[in-house]
DNA sequence: GCAAAAGTGTTGTACGTACACCCATGT
DNA sequence: ACATGGGTGTACGTACAACACTTTTGC
C-alpha cells in the first residue's frame, strides 16, 4: 500500500494570489518585486508550509506581505505547466482576493516593493502570472455579474455613483446611471443612510452600506450583469 | 536563489476525475474500487508524472482507466486540506469530465472495479471524494446554464425529449418540453436530421446533432438555465 | 380505436434598456 | 447665476413562464 506513495514524484507547491483593489477609478492589482535584483514584476506569493490547507497558506501569505485580513478569498485555479518555473518545477495554486484599497499599508519590507497597476497597463509578468491575471479578471466579472461580491472593493459607506465606477471599471464600459441605481436597489441588500459624501461633488451623494444579515445569506441569483463580454471558464 | 527552493517541502501531487455520464434517465458518476482489499469507492485517479501538465496527467489518467480520449475535461478544484490523505501528505486537483456513456467500456483490470452511480444515490467514498463530487455537481449545474456542454453527455445524434431528460436530471427538475424545445431550437445550434427514433415511443422523435462550426465558436452567452437551484461555487 | 409520447402556439408579465429632465450646492 | 455631478420616471421591446390541444403510430 505505502509503496504506492513511495514511488511518486513530489513537487514544490506554490500560492499567488491576483490581489484586487479599486481606487475609485480603476481597478487594480497589486504586484511585487522579489528581491532586490529582480527586475519582474509578480504576483505576491510563497509556498505552502506541511500544517496548513491551501487556502490557510494563501491567506496567511496576505496577510504577511499586506497585513489583509479576513479578505474576500477564492481559488482560481491551478497552474501546473511542467515548465512554467524553469529552475525548479512547481505546482501554483492561485487565489484571487479582494480588498478595500484605502486599508492597505505596504507591510513589505525591503525587501519587497510593492505597487497597485492598472489592470488595463500591466508590466511583463514572472512565469504565467500575467495568464493568472487574465483568467482572475475573468473570473471576478464573471462572478461579479451573479454575486454581490463588488462590495468586498469598496470602504464600508460608499455612494452609488461610487459603487458605479466600480462597475464601469470590471466590465470596461459605462453602465446607464439610472438603470444600474435601480437594478442595485431593487436587490434591497443596500441600507441608505442619513450622511452624504463631501467635497468630491457639490451637491453630494448619499452613503450607503451592506445590509449585512442579507448579503450572508445571498449566495444565490443577484443581479444580471454579464455585458456583451466574453465569459469563458 | 536556488536556496528558497531547496528549503521548501514538496508534495504529491494527485489528479481525481469525476467522470459524469447520461444513460437516459439519470445523471451517473463513474467510480471504482481500487485494490482488491479496498472497500471503499473513489474516483478515478492517479499521480502526476514528471514531464506532463496538469490537465494532460488528467487526460492521461481517464484514457489509461476508460479509454476515453478527446472528451470534455475541466479543472474543478484543488484540494489541500493537510489531513485529506491520511498516510501521506497529498494535494489532489481534480477535474471533471462529460462522456457519452455509451462509448463506455470497462478498461480496468481486475485490480479494478468500475460501476456508474447515480449522483442521488452514491456510496460512501474514500477521502474527501464526497466533497469533490458535490462541488462538481455544483459546477457543472454553473456550467451547463451558460454553455451547450450538455451535448457531451449524449449520442451523436439525439432527440429533443432526450435532450430535455437530460437538463432535468442535471437540475433535478422537470422542464416544461415547450418552452425547453423553443428556447433549445432557437439557439440556432442544432440541425434536424431526416431520420426518426424508433423503438422507444411509438410516434418517434427526430434525431438532432449539433452544428459543430457554431458549437466551438460559442464560449459566450448561451442560454439561461440555472433554476432555483443554489449555484455558488 | 386507444394509449403514449411528440410536436406545436398564444398570452400575460417581468425585466432590461433607452432616454431627458430637475435638484442641490459650492464657487 | 452657473456649472457640476446627483437623483429620479416613463415607454418600449424582448424574453421567459404558464398553459392545452392535435398528431402520429404501435399495439
Amino acid at each position: 500500500m505505502l509503496d504506492q506513495y513511495k514511488q511518486q514524484h513530489p513537487y514544490l507547491l506554490a500560492l499567488d494570489s491576483i490581489i484586487f483593489g479599486f481606487d475609485g477609478e480603476s481597478l487594480k492589482v497589486l504586484l511585487v518585486k522579489r528581491g532586490v535584483e529582480d527586475e519582474t514584476w509578480s504576483l505576491m506569493g510563497g509556498w505552502l508550509q506541511p500544517n496548513e490547507g491551501l487556502e490557510q497558506a494563501a491567506a496567511r501569505i496576505l496577510f504577511d506581505l499586506t497585513g489583509f485580513t479576513n479578505v474576500y478569498l477564492e481559488q482560481l485555479y491551478a497552474f501546473g505547466d511542467p515548465h512554467r518555473d524553469p529552475i525548479v518545477r512547481t505546482i501554483s495554486v492561485a487565489y484571487f482576493s479582494l480588498v478595500k484599497i484605502a486599508d492597505y499599508e505596504s507591510k513589505t519590507s525591503d525587501l519587497y516593493k510593492a505597487n497597485w497597476f492598472s489592470i488595463y497597463d500591466l508590466p511583463p509578468l514572472l512565469f504565467d502570472h500575467a495568464d493568472m491575471v487574465e483568467l482572475a479578471i475573468k473570473r471576478l466579472r464573471y462572478k461579479a455579474a451573479q454575486h454581490p461580491i463588488g462590495f468586498e472593493l469598496l470602504p464600508d459607506k460608499f455612494t452609488i455613483p461610487q459603487l458605479k465606477k466600480l462597475y464601469d471599471a470590471i466590465y470596461n464600459t459605462d453602465f446607464d446611471k439610472r438603470n444600474f441605481s435601480r437594478k442595485i436597489l431593487s436587490t434591497n441588500l443596500l441600507i441608505k443612510l442619513e450622511e452624504k459624501q463631501k467635497g468630491f461633488s457639490k451637491r453630494g451623494a448619499y452613503f450607503y452600506q451592506v445590509d449585512n444579515s442579507k448579503y450572508r445569506a445571498i449566495t444565490n441569483s443577484f443581479l444580471n450583469f454579464i455585458p456583451n463580454s466574453e465569459l469563458g471558464i
